[in-house]
RNA sequence: GGGAGCAUAGCUCAGCUGGGAGAGCAUCUGCCUUACAAGCAGAGGGUCACAGGUUCGAGCCCUGUUGUUCCCACCA
């Protein structure tokens, strides 16, 4: 057995601890027939960067409860991987080319790709190094990546059933376009911002009359695309114009005045100018009116050649230049301030063009249906409940999903065009001749897909699919528990969701657990552009992963937001050192071989501390059951630190010096046996430092990560004991307490004399009670018949202690302290005797209830008395 | 415009299906008691945001109010 250092040092421990696991595979899940699968997938970090505190948070998450599956004797599997992150990492290379003065196009897209992988191999293998460290005990030989061969099959194999199935289609539709990306993204993608803009009021004349109507719009460059005016249906302001034609101001061009009831007459002025080719909604009302649909904008965001003199301006300069034109030719009736929402990417942030793009499209309505269904019919749940409401929410409102992406990085769309007859093929493999008309002139499409399309597969392509031989698939589908943060639930899991139903008939997951965000110390989302983001590779070194990881998941509760600060990890340190040196002074007390297990004779503060451990396993399991992992965590803490560290061990410390060598070894045998267990019950939580102590104690198996999850044991359940012990340690605790106020020092020991009912429970611990009251001898008596001037009393339930006043008590200070503790009774009895009196309260109060109160009021009552006596006693 | 979360000790947060308010940190007072000063023993500190309601009984359930954070949404 190794001896133990004074301080914890994680460095010396946790690349070696998991070093070991690694070499003998703990990780690695066999399929077992004999045993019930348990299997997470990680939500696959981008191999953007690196690991952030939200990965952290996560993983820690999923690492407690495969850990704990594990020990349960679950095949539990944890599937790691990570993303390719299309749009993200190829903004991220084009901007390491930037440096270069390089562009994508210098390149080839070939080039490009070979750079790419490159940039996988580097950063994606950071990642993996950094899961690594903060102990995940993920099954690396599953370990995938997104665009790796496995899933780009399975992407395939879905691209193609959708469409045969009429669920993807090509069309010429207004999307969200980045121009600095240079691609369409989803809706989900966009993030809306409030944005200080104006409202520019512009006369636009009727024509073959003096009349004008003034529209109302925040994007006067887009009037040059205008073909149309819509007004609200039977506006009385308008009626009179509706069907006529207006004469575009600035181009001439003449377009007619309809009524259409997406027009708020309220709004504005009540007419709005309608660009079908870059607004949604001017595009809706396009459809409806049969406008045409004039571009007026590249998709770089500059104006188009045929836009005269604004051609080639950004779109902000042609803004200026057309709102100054219009002012001059007395176009401009007004400009108002005007707050508004403003489409951005989520990615670079810069502002959502919509534009007429033809795309690839997956119609949601039909998968969205089953998906819903799913939820409300309990197949996944999530915990907390309340995100159900945002998944149906999003799901029931849902629109047809943009796929397609301009971006090299990503799943090749599937699709060939043919060059001679037109024809689109959409297969697995690359075909070579076009099936209609025999030519061999194929080019494929030129987009990748949205990357979240392959992230949706991520369930069942890790385990093996489209091949539906896979036994891992057979027996690890559908997985167990999904652990991510609320703000991807639109993105992945319900994606996940409708995707596992469709394609593997079966939900991907039955639970959804979900985490909040980890905010800095003053409540702020980390972010580069703060520069508050905290490293927790930096973290771990400084402290340790344990002490990390215990931080974050004690801190964080489901669903809900968490504070990261320094205070806080240097607490869970300082309770790594705690362990650590209860684990120094187990290993200081033992000396050679000790039995196994438990003695036959287990002493009072045995039965204590076993019972009290029983209902520690007992509450803290059921805390993981129910995804409460900060609350069985910290009652892991508690029972160490308070019933191990500060009460059992000092108690048996007498017993560990005793002579008699079987009253030590029961006691290091009771003593042992109590901290294996309580390690087991900590070690999803820091598995490093629990697996050192745990295989420095004697009789250890190979790994702690491989026992068996403590359980409640009917045989050691002691209530008697427990509440015998309680009694002893609170009466030593109170005249720890009037010694504290009367600032005894430790070594003036005095004289203890208790006064109890229960004198055999006391006999029992009557020689470590001496330690704990700092007594020099202790007197069991069932009547206290000294002289009470010359003592001091502290009373708790069912006993009475008195140590000599001698000089150690001030009377003005006793006599404070009693009357003090005599308002404390009285306000009790109070209201006990409150409760019983109340008929309502004895009619309607469920009978134990009555009957504990009733207790209580006799302890109450009894200790006033004797409160009353020790303040008589004072005079 | 809809929807959700949060509001508990100076700070950060727990409080499970309603039965006399808790922890850590911070503060104050004693202790280097031979595992640990990253420690030990004590102490102070809260009309559980506000107002109603249900109940024998409310931090917890219901209604409303205020503050705060977030999500969704096509008002140009």
């Amino acid at each position: 057995m190794k001896e133990l250092e004074k301080i914890y040092d994680p460095k010396k421990v946790e690349d070696k601890v998991y070093k070991n696991w690694l070499e003998n595979k703990y990780f690695h899940a066999e399929i077992d027939e004999n045993k019930t699968p348990y299997t997470i997938v990680i939500p696959p970090p981008n191999i953007t960067g690196q690991l952030h505190m939200g990965h952290a948070l996560d993983n820690t998450l999923q690492d407690i409860l495969i850990r704990y599956k594990r020990m349960q004797g679950f095949a539990a599997l944890w599937v790691p991987g990570t993303d390719h992150a299309s749009i993200a990492t190829e903004a991220k290379i084009v901007e390491a080319m930037a440096k270069e003065g390089l562009t994508k196009e210098d390149l080839g897209r070939e080039k490009f790709l070979e750079r790419a992988w490159e940039w996988k191999r580097v950063y994606g293998g950071r990642i993996i190094e950094q899961l690594k460290k903060l102990g995940s005990s993920c099954d690396w030989d599953r370990e995938r990546f997104t665009l790796d061969e496995g899933c780009s099959k399975a992407v395939n194999e879905v691209f193609v059933n959708l469409y045969n199935k009429g669920l993807i289609y090509q069309g010429e539709r207004i999307v969200n376009w980045c121009p600095h990306c240079m691609t369409s993204i989803s809706d989900a993608e966009v993030e809306f911002e409030e944005q200080a803009g104006h409202l520019w009021h512009i006369k636009y004349p009727i024509k073959d009359s003096d009349e004008y109507i003034v529209v109302a719009t925040t994007r006067p460059e887009t009037m040059l695309g205008d073909t149309g005016v819509a007004v609200g249906v039977d506006d009385e302001r308008y009626k009179h114009l509706v069907g006529k034609m207006v004469v575009l101001p600035l181009t001439g061009r003449e377009i007619p005045i309809f009524e259409d009831s997406y027009v708020e007459k309220e709004f504005g002025t009540g007419a709005v100018k309608v660009t079908p080719a870059h607004d949604p909604n001017d595009f809706e009302m396009g459809v409806r009116h049969n406008l045409p649909i004039i571009k007026v904008m590249e998709l770089d965001a500059h104006m188009c050649a045929d836009t005269g003199k604004y051609a080639g301006m950004d779109r902000y300069e042609a803004r200026k230049a057309i709102v100054a034109d219009l002012e001059e030719q007395g176009y401009l009736v007004k400009i108002e301030d005007y707050g508004h929402n403003v489409g951005s990417c989520y990615r670079c942030h810069t502002t959502i063009e919509p534009m007429i793009s033809k795309q690839w499209f997956v119609k949601m309505e039909p998968l969205a249906k089953p998906a819903i269904a799913a939820v409300r019919g309990g197949e996944t749940k999530f915990v907390p409940e309340r995100f159900d409401k945002i998944f149906f929410h999003w799901m029931e409102n849902i629109k047809d999903w943009c796929i397609s992406r301009q971006l090299w990085w990503g799943h090749r769309i599937p699709a060939w065009y043919c060059q001679e007859c037109g024809e689109v093929i959409v297969a697995k493999e690359t075909p070579t001749v076009c099936p209609k008309c025999g030519c061999t002139h194929l080019v494929q499409d030129e987009d990748t897909l949205d990357t979240w399309f392959s992230s949706a597969l991520w369930p069942f392509s890790t385990l093996g699919w489209p091949n539906e031989d896979s036994e891992d698939l057979k027996y690890f589908y559908p997985t167990n528990t999904l652990v991510t943060g609320y703000d991807i639930i639109f993105f992945w899991v319900s994606r996940m969701i409708f995707s596992g139903i469709e394609h593997m008939g079966q939900v991907p997951f039955d639970t959804v657990f979900i985490h909040g965000i980890v905010r800095d110390e003053q409540g702020r989302k980390m972010s580069k552009s703060l520069g508050n983001g905290i490293d927790p590779l930096e973290v771990i070194d400084q402290y340790g992963a344990d002490a990390l990881r215990y931080t974050l998941a004690t801190g964080s509760s489901a669903g809900n937001d968490t504070r990261y600060s320094d205070e806080k990890v240097k607490a869970s340190r300082n309770f790594n050192n705690k362990l650590w040196n209860a684990a120094r002074f187990i290993q200081m007390n033992l000396d050679g071989e000790l039995a196994d297990g438990l003695p036959e004779k287990l002493e009072l503060e045995d039965k204590w501390i076993l019972s009290t451990l029983n209902n520690v396993i007992k509450s803290a399991t059921e805390n993981i059951e129910g995804y409460d992992l900060g609350l069985a965590a910290q009652k892991a803490n508690d029972f160490i630190w308070d019933c191990i560290c500060d009460k059992y061990i000092e108690i048996v410390k007498l017993r560990l010096n005793s002579e008699d060598k079987e009253v030590k070894d029961n006691a290091r045998r009771v003593l042992v046996y109590v901290m294996k267990e309580a390690l087991k019950l900590l070690h999803p939580f820091m598995p490093f430092i629990t697996e050192e102590i745990y295989l420095a104690l004697p009789n250890a198996e190979e790994t702690i990560m491989l026992c068996q999850w403590p359980q409640w044991k009917e045989e050691l359940v002691f209530e008697r004991e427990e509440a015998s012990l309680t009694r002893i340690l609170e009466l030593a605790k109170s005249i720890r307490a009037l010694r504290a106020q009367m600032q005894a020092h430790p070594s003036n020991k005095t004289l203890l004399i208790i006064e109890t009912p229960h004198i055999a429970d006391f006999e029992q611990g009557i020689y470590f009670v001496e330690k704990f009251a700092f007594a020099k001898e202790v007197q069991l008596v069932e009547k206290f018949e000294g002289d009470a001037k010359a003592y001091s009393q502290v009373v708790v339930e069912g006993a009475r202690g008195f140590i000599p006043t001698g000089d150690l008590v001030d009377k003005d200070k006793e006599t404070a302290r009693l009357n003090k503790e005599l308002a404390g009774v009285e306000k009790d009895i109070q209201i006990i005797s409150g409760k019983l009196n109340n008929p309502g309260f004895m009619a309607k109060a469920p009978e134990k209830l009555v009957e504990t109160e009733k207790a209580k009021l006799a302890a109450a009552l009894s200790k006033k008395e004797k409160i009353l006596e020790s303040l008589a006693a004072l005079g």
